[in-house]
DNA sequence: ATGGTAGAAATTCTA
């Protein structure tokens, strides 16, 4: 089974790209996530037609996550327990999580984790408790069943070495990079979800993601800080993986590239 | 000229 997630940034603005992606590289589940609109507005007829199931999950034209599978779709949840609302005080909870479960019995979460925004920004605070939310439903799950098929993918926006990104003198006093996040982000990894794909395509100058901004793809400036973390069970069945550099080239792509993982599963 | 784009929705917000 092919699983990848994908920051699309607009899934109106790329559905051609989407199903190219599909088609291209034969993909059996794809996690997207800022979709940027509503259920209603989207038309999923060119996923249909080419054997998809979609489940969708926004509230407006910011966030927004989804699930496309043609190896069934099932149980899904649109909230992720014990996410904090933002803003914290008299917020909603975003549409920042879609599980389901896909194949024989695979739990798999499209994460969309808050930027963060600045240091001192209460947005911080929120991506904080929000990684600290998926470690502990992460924890509940293999708890409940050490042999658990779950994986947990998306767009981490937390960047947990040096090397994923392309200076640390420019991210210094910047989010993504700071202790307290990477430490989150490890907190998830020690809960039971191994990086899938780092072992294979180890750093430095490994990125999924490149500002619009400065010219930075073909500068070679990028971020690693979209991922795809699996229990033990799916760590086990891991036969390969790669990150579709070549989708973040030529005009109307998305500011992140596709990362892909193979499972025997 | 301060190096700065992109998307959605509505002149601004988010990333």
């Amino acid at each position: 089974m092919r699983i990848a997630t994908w920051n699309i940034n607009s899934l109106r603005a790329r559905m051609d790209r989407v199903v190219a992606f599909l088609e291209r590289h034969d993909v059996d589940v794809l996690a997207l996530q800022e979709i940027k609109a509503k259920p209603a507005q989207l038309d999923l007829a060119p996923l249909t037609a080419a054997g998809y199931e979609v489940a969708a999950h926004g509230l407006n034209q910011w966030n927004g996550v989804a699930l496309i599978s043609r190896v069934g779709l099932s149980d899904v949840r649109d909230q992720l327990p014990g996410v904090p609302t933002w803003p914290e005080e008299d917020g909603v909870v975003e549409a920042r999580a879609l599980g389901g479960i896909v194949g024989d019995g695979l739990r798999i979460w499209s994460l969309y984790v808050p930027n963060g925004r600045e240091l001192e920004h209460p947005h911080y605070a929120y991506k904080l408790r929000w990684l600290e939310a998926l470690r502990a439903e992460g924890a509940r799950e293999l708890a409940a069943d050490p042999q658990a098929r779950a994986i947990l993918c998306g767009d981490f926006n937390v960047a947990p070495l040096d090397e994923d990104v392309w200076s640390m003198e420019f991210f210094e006093g910047k989010t993504h990079v700071t202790e307290p996040e990477r430490a989150a982000f490890r907190a998830v990894v020690e809960a039971g979800y191994a990086d899938l794909v780092r072992p294979e395509h180890p750093g430095p100058g490994v990125y999924t993601y490149w500002d619009y901004q400065a010219l930075r793809f073909p500068k070679r400036e990028g971020m690693r800080i979209d991922f795809l973390l699996g229990t033990p069970a799916v760590e086990a069945a891991l036969t390969g993986s790669f990150i579709d550099r070549e989708e973040r080239k030529g005009k109307g792509a998305s500011d992140h590239a596709p990362v892909v993982i193979d499972v025997d599963l």
